[in-house]
DNA sequence: CTGCAAGTTGAAGTGCCCTTCAACTCAAGG
DNA sequence: CCTTGAGTTGAAGGGCACTTCAACTTGCAG
């Protein structure tokens, strides 16, 4: 078995296009060592780490927080198994949550579109919104309320 | 009450940008009545169809999929609370389908992730990756195995 | 009638998550 | 050596779901 794949080893291993290993490497999610030729090679445990991604990603969370979560790792040595545990239990919760919140959305599809009071202000379903958040990607709310966002960076004809 | 709304009262009420209910309009998923100087008056039951896109939505379904559900609807009449029900079924369906998953994602996280296992091939977690699908946006899959994408739109320099 | 808030359009921009391309370079079998 | 497949980079493209802007036009209170 050998020590380090390549990244069309890690694609086809991990089920990731090899652009999106890159991709995910320059947005500081996983790590490559390099080949006297300037070729990546991946160390096994970032195996681990794109799983991880791939499972977070599908919870609805960001790579950004996703590099943030994996940031806690242990850069000096190889995270171990408790290591990824106390990372995966934040993520539980995360779940627990979502879980809860959409459960709660189906019982209350059935007696709020389903008896056709489906009038957002008294309906419950409208009122988690934030908290389901993370499922959409999209361009920023339109000002939360109040404070203007800075245009950092207008085009003007 | 007044019979009709213009886009800022459905936009207060709804809870969604003016320019979101444009883009929705152009899409297909609401629609509007012009006055004689082309602005737009939307009936009040448009105000159902804003709150089941947005619901929709945070069950993590694309406006397209939602377009073609709406579409089921009764173009001709106002549609009932036996048509909105009937249309919230199958949503419920893929609620619970989704619920199921994320439960069983969940599960599998303490099993999995916890003792250390993660591995992907065998792991649980990699494989209801299309099912739990409509979750990212993303560009499309790196071909998802065979089957050459036609360019579409290339540019040659 | 005036003034100002509210509405209109098309085009372009934004954020996220990647993919695709061109133009090379590397690695390894024959 | 040579060839061929695998890998490299930066820049550009692409889909989704919107937002933002400019340049007007409408609607309505006073």
């Amino acid at each position: 078995m050998q020590e380090s794949l390549t990244i069309g080893q890690l694609a086809s291993r991990s089920g990731v296009a090899q652009s999106a290993l890159r991709y995910y490497e320059r947005l500081g999610l996983i790590r490559a060592d390099r080949t006297s030729g300037n070729q990546r090679r991946y160390a096994r445990t970032e195996l681990r780490r794109v799983a991880f991604v791939r499972i977070s990603q599908q919870v609805g969370i960001s790579l950004e927080e996703i590099r943030d979560a994996l940031d806690s790792l242990p850069a000096s040595r190889t995270p171990t198994a408790a290591d990824w545990a106390e990372l995966s239990t934040a993520w539980r919760a995360r779940l627990s949550e979502k879980i809860r919140l959409m459960t709660k959305l189906r019982d209350d599809l059935d007696g709020c579109i389903g008896c056709g009071c489906l009038s957002l202000q008294r309906c419950t379903l409208y009122n988690l919104e934030d908290k389901l958040s993370g499922e959409g990607p999209g361009a920023r709310l339109m000002l939360p309320r109040a404070e203007q966002p800075p245009p950092a960076g207008v085009s003007r004809r």
